[in-house]
DNA sequence: CAGCCATGATCGAGTTCCGTTCCGTCAGCA
DNA sequence: TGCTGACGGAACGGAACTCGATCATGGCTG
């Protein structure tokens, strides 16, 4: 199984929250210029401050056409999001592709650096870490949730290099990824470039949490 | 310095979310009311959905009751979190004073113990991780983050087992404060109990974490 | 110690704002 | 040129929030 079928766009189930799939091409681009808007408006305002009138206006739509696309408000964030995942798994697969990594710890590296790159460059990105939190009380676990990602990424590590399937290592990922993204999403929260310190110590903590089961390296 | 001074009510200052300072002892008494309301509703409805009117019903009083001690909806969660991050220092306090440590693995470890007794058995407790996100893109830290209460464990474990002081302990411990409360929280996102499995991985990881750089134990 | 009353506390109808609907109109495609 | 998808924005419902009337408390006074 090659790299880019675990992270490219490919497999990537299309969300539900749309509620009509666009037909002509002109409102494909209002579906961007909605979920941009969006991301902009979510880090001048907030989740919470968020109105389907903002984003509206922002992307010089009106508001009929906001419903038009999604149910309600809280859909556009989850749309949002399932975007903003996207992307970082495409990123994740173009770093990979251009890495080449010879070793599970720098695959699992590039997964960090696309994790940086996106929060430092693309608006909204930190609903990532927030719609973890608040999808908790109200639905089951999803195909975004880290568990998916943990899945994931098993399926790169012992396909390309060889580790030990099973339970252990999906749980031990799950935690990885639980750990990453609340360090990195710390790492941006008071620091738009993102704390140093903290990305450092994330990709240290990672290489021996992981090692320290699998072995150091290869 | 005893444990209990850095743990206790003591140390708390108070919020300013609050309006107006209750006076008599009878608005003592609502504001409590208010706070047990916005608990139990936030653990019934969500962030999301809890209003105002919900609140003021739960708790047996009016709209504008709610509005004397509040100045929006928003400020209800953040006099629940701040209830609640006081709480969690009582209890560790507590948790402290009966165990009587003799290791600093096994002050840490009180702190998770009340992490997850509280939990289990605080409505609207998971509003701590909640607000924690949220908090980030508006105001200033304060003393409430995560760096603060590294500050205090970094005091307890200076002087009372006698590691190093200076702001590598401090970041060590913020960095373990965030992993400890994400992988908590993540213990209790799909289990009303908590998944033993995430909270015994989270105290090993703490003590591993903490252990490798303060030599193990001792 | 009873009663007074200044002031804190409460209430809830009313106002404003926001989420959402709905239908009339416009634009692309055949 | 008609048919269907797309769009706009007025209108509706409900939730956040205000405000002046009203009630309760507890210190003070005689």
């Amino acid at each position: 199984m090659a790299l880019i079928d675990l992270f490219g766009e490919d497999s990537v189930v299309q969300g539900r929250q749309v509620r009509t799939e666009p037909i002509q091409q002109r409102s494909a681009a209002r579906l961007t210029a909605l979920l941009d808007a969006a991301a902009e408006v979510v880090d001048e305002v907030g989740f919470d401050r968020i109105t389907t009138a903002m984003v509206a206006e922002r992307a010089g739509a009106s508001i009929g056409t906001v419903y038009r696309y999604y149910p309600d408000r809280v859909a556009v964030l989850e749309g949002l999001r399932e975007r903003a995942v996207l992307r970082f798994r495409q990123r994740v697969a173009e770093s990979l592709k251009e890495t080449q990594p010879k070793t599970w710890w720098e695959a699992v590296d590039c997964g960090v650096t696309a994790f940086v790159e996106l929060y430092r460059a693309e608006p909204g990105f930190r609903i990532l870490h927030f719609a973890d939190r608040e999808r908790a009380q109200s639905s089951v676990p999803d195909e975004l949730a880290t568990g998916f990602f943990a899945h994931q990424i098993a399926g790169v590590l012992t396909e390309e290099f060889g580790l030990a399937a099973g339970d252990d290592l999906i749980f031990r990922l799950e935690v990885a990824v639980e750990m990453a993204d609340s360090l990195l999403s710390r790492a941006f929260t008071w620091n738009a470039q993102g704390d140093e310190r903290f990305i450092a110590e994330c990709r240290r903590i990672m290489h021996d949490y992981l090692a320290g089961f699998y072995g150091t390296d290869a």
